[in-house]
DNA sequence: TTGTATGATTATGG
DNA sequence: CCATAATCATACAA
């Protein structure tokens, strides 16, 4: 959004407003500028002091004093040209008088003028983005706004606290929205702020020639503030989009899987396998998880893996090594070899017999929760040819109870 | 192109 | 809050 264009605007709409001003003073006042008729009710007040035997004279002189300050509306007071005429207005016997004239007037219309629109309700839809804006953090005070927008993000993702990466990519892209929308705001404002005072000097230098009240300046400035504001409505508008963009690609990024490293799951498995009666890591082992996998990845091409990350591979891996631990036997026993291996620093003939039927091959079943989890041996053995045979899964036997046998 | 593997998300329960 | 189960959506191999 262009400052300048904004600017533009609201000068134009301005401008626009002080001609209606000038065109509702010229029909109302009845003063028809060749100084033939004065209408009816709006009559100009009889001079004082003086009886009516030059009158049609006089009536020459007002409708010259008027058009004059009809010209000085009209031409926006352009200073080397205006000075001389406003001077000699000024001076002119009859302004006093004429000035009173305008006031009345003035005051005559100005009701219905101001009757017209004071009504000004909060508008719901920027309440609706400041809401947003603060929610997302970008509005707020200066450091809570971070912490505020990785809560929000958080509560968004489901509650994954600490992939700090992402996050932190996050939050960097956020703090930039956010910087960009306080400049803006703040040239806003001091633009408006300009922009106020130069029209409140313009108008009090009016007001020696013609009639503005205090309110009507109040008014004005209102009406500039309303445009300013709107400004800031599209600016409020584009930050929030900017942000739903941002949330809406942080997420999707989440959202795309990309496979973790072969040695991360492998170092995942091992864990695992070697504690396949109880695979539930604390919360200081996952830890460790995540920091070794990601450590290993750090020369490779992959991304570091957090510790929800551990958890969701955990919670994968249970469910799915449940429910079919045929499927996963190969994989056990290699990992119940690796395990062996790097426990005993065993010879390469232990390593052969471990794989053969080793202790610590896993056909004994672990614990899941409460349920206990127990594979027959001797189903296990056969797992693989019955996979061979049927092509699908070994039948996990759910009990009504949802238990496994 | 299709089927499977797999990481992430969602729904639900304690 | 954590676990399971189901589901989504993509990566990847065949």
């Amino acid at each position: 959004m262009s400052f300048s264009i904004c600017v533009a605007q609201c000068t134009d709409s301005l401008a626009a407003t002080m001609d209606d001003q000038a065109r509702i003073m010229q029909s109302i006042g009845g003063v028809s500028l060749a100084g033939h008729s004065v209408q009816g009710g709006m009559a100009l007040p009889p001079p004082h002091g003086h009886d009516g035997t030059d009158g049609d004279g006089r009536k020459q002189d007002i409708g010259d004093i008027l058009h004059q300050i009809m010209t000085i509306t009209d031409q926006s007071l352009d200073e080397a040209q205006a000075k001389n005429r406003k001077h000699g207005l000024n001076c002119h016997r009859m302004k006093p008088a004429l000035f009173s004239v305008l006031c009345e007037i003035k005051e005559k219309t100005g009701l219905s003028i101001r009757g017209a629109q004071e009504e000004d309700p909060p508008d719901p839809q920027l309440m609706r983005l400041d809401n947003m804006l603060l929610a997302e953090g970008v509005a707020g005070p200066e450091k809570g706004g971070g912490s505020a927008a990785a809560a929000a993000a958080a509560a968004a993702s489901g509650g994954a606290g600490d992939n700090s990466i992402e996050h932190s990519d996050y939050r960097a892209k956020l703090t930039q929205i956010r910087q960009i929308y306080h400049t803006e705001l703040e040239k806003y404002e001091q633009a408006c702020n300009e922009f106020t005072t130069h029209v409140m000097n313009l108008l009090r230098e009016q007001s020696r020639t013609r009639p503005i009240s205090p309110k009507e300046i109040e008014r004005m400035v209102g009406i500039i503030h309303r445009k300013f504001s709107s400004i800031q409505m599209q600016l409020k508008q584009s930050t929030c989009e900017a942000v739903m963009i941002l949330r809406s690609r942080f997420l999707d990024a989440r959202r795309k899987r990309r496979n973790f490293s072969k040695q991360a799951t492998e170092i995942l498995n091992e864990y695992f396998y070697s504690h396949l009666s109880n695979p539930y890591p604390s919360e200081e082992a996952k830890e460790e998880l995540a920091k070794k996998c990601s450590i290993t990845v750090s020369q490779g091409v992959g991304s570091t893996i957090t510790v929800s990350q551990v958890s969701n591979w955990f919670g994968n891996k249970r469910i799915r090594y449940k429910k079919n631990i045929g499927k996963f036997q190969e994989e056990a026993n290699l990992y119940a070899a690796k395990t062996a291996v790097n426990a005993a620093h065993a010879a390469a003939a232990a390593v052969q017999n471990s794989q053969a039927n080793s202790p610590t091959t896993p056909n004994s079943g672990f614990q899941m929760k409460d349920e206990e989890f127990q594979l027959d041996s001797a189903e296990s053995k056969n797992t693989l040819l019955t996979n061979m045979f049927t092509g699908g899964y070994p039948a996990p036997c759910y009990q009504s109870d949802g238990r496994i046998q």
